[in-house]
DNA sequence: CACTCGATTAACT
DNA sequence: GTTAATCGAGTGA
């Protein structure tokens, strides 16, 4: 029987333990991001917009490419299911779905989301004043949670949060019945020029065709 | 040990 | 368009 939380289903940890990572990539947009505060029960929630596939030892780009593996990626070895945080150039926390088998280091990285619940919480975290009480969605600032790093500080994501299980109840991934978008714009991955001609080559970046919810880096 | 370089962002010119 | 911020990992002495 599936768990249901607040009238959403929660993803069950098969939906994660699929091996094919760049659908699961896809299957990701539309899904609700909600992360709760401990202690005050603040709740915090996105729908899902951007995500990036990074596919274990054969991809130039991830972490554990050819079996790299230190305290920092060891969660990408974990079974599909929880989150892997990780402290980017020294200032941001990314956050990554955890994929496929314990042993295949696969993830999903969130790269952006729309904003639906917790907005003034969002606005204190990110520094942007909260003026506009009863504004709409369209003039809600894309800078709130659009970006990986403006995402994690958006919902109060921090280091510490490496490896949660996405099932809550700090972080969960829930199916509010949206779904999964017809239209699935694709393009390169960002930030992973290092990695070489190959890796940027394959459009691994995927984002509902029209959504205004993406980072700076989509045409 | 001493470097260099990021799965980035905000504040500049 | 350019650059500082800031730290762990990876590389090489």
């Amino acid at each position: 029987m599936a768990v249901v939380l607040r009238g959403m289903r929660v993803l069950p940890p098969s939906f994660y333990r699929q091996p094919d990572t760049m659908q699961l990539a896809r299957q990701l947009l539309g899904k609700v991001l909600e992360v709760v505060e401990p202690g005050t029960g603040l709740v915090t929630r996105g729908r899902i917009t951007e995500t990036e596939a990074y596919v274990g030892f054969d991809d130039p780009a991830c972490h554990a490419h050819a079996g790299r593996r230190s305290p920092r990626n060891e969660m990408m070895y974990a079974a599909g299911g929880v989150a892997y945080i990780y402290r980017c150039y020294g200032i941001h926390n990314l956050l990554n779905v955890v994929t496929h088998a314990s042993g295949e280091p696969h993830a999903v990285l969130l790269r952006a989301a729309e904003p639906l619940e917790g907005l003034q919480a969002m606005f204190e975290r990110r520094g942007i004043a909260f003026d506009l009480p009863s504004a709409g969605d369209r003039v809600l600032p894309k800078r709130l949670t659009c970006g990986p790093g403006s995402l994690t500080k958006a919902f109060g994501l921090e280091l510490k949060d490496n490896g949660a299980d996405l099932g809550g109840p700090r972080i969960a991934i829930l199916d509010d019945g949206t779904p999964v978008p017809e239209r699935i714009a694709t393009g390169p991955r960002v930030g992973i020029s290092g990695a070489g001609p190959a890796a940027m080559a394959k459009d691994w970046r995927f984002w509902p065709e029209g959504t205004r919810w993406v980072s700076r880096y989509v045409p």
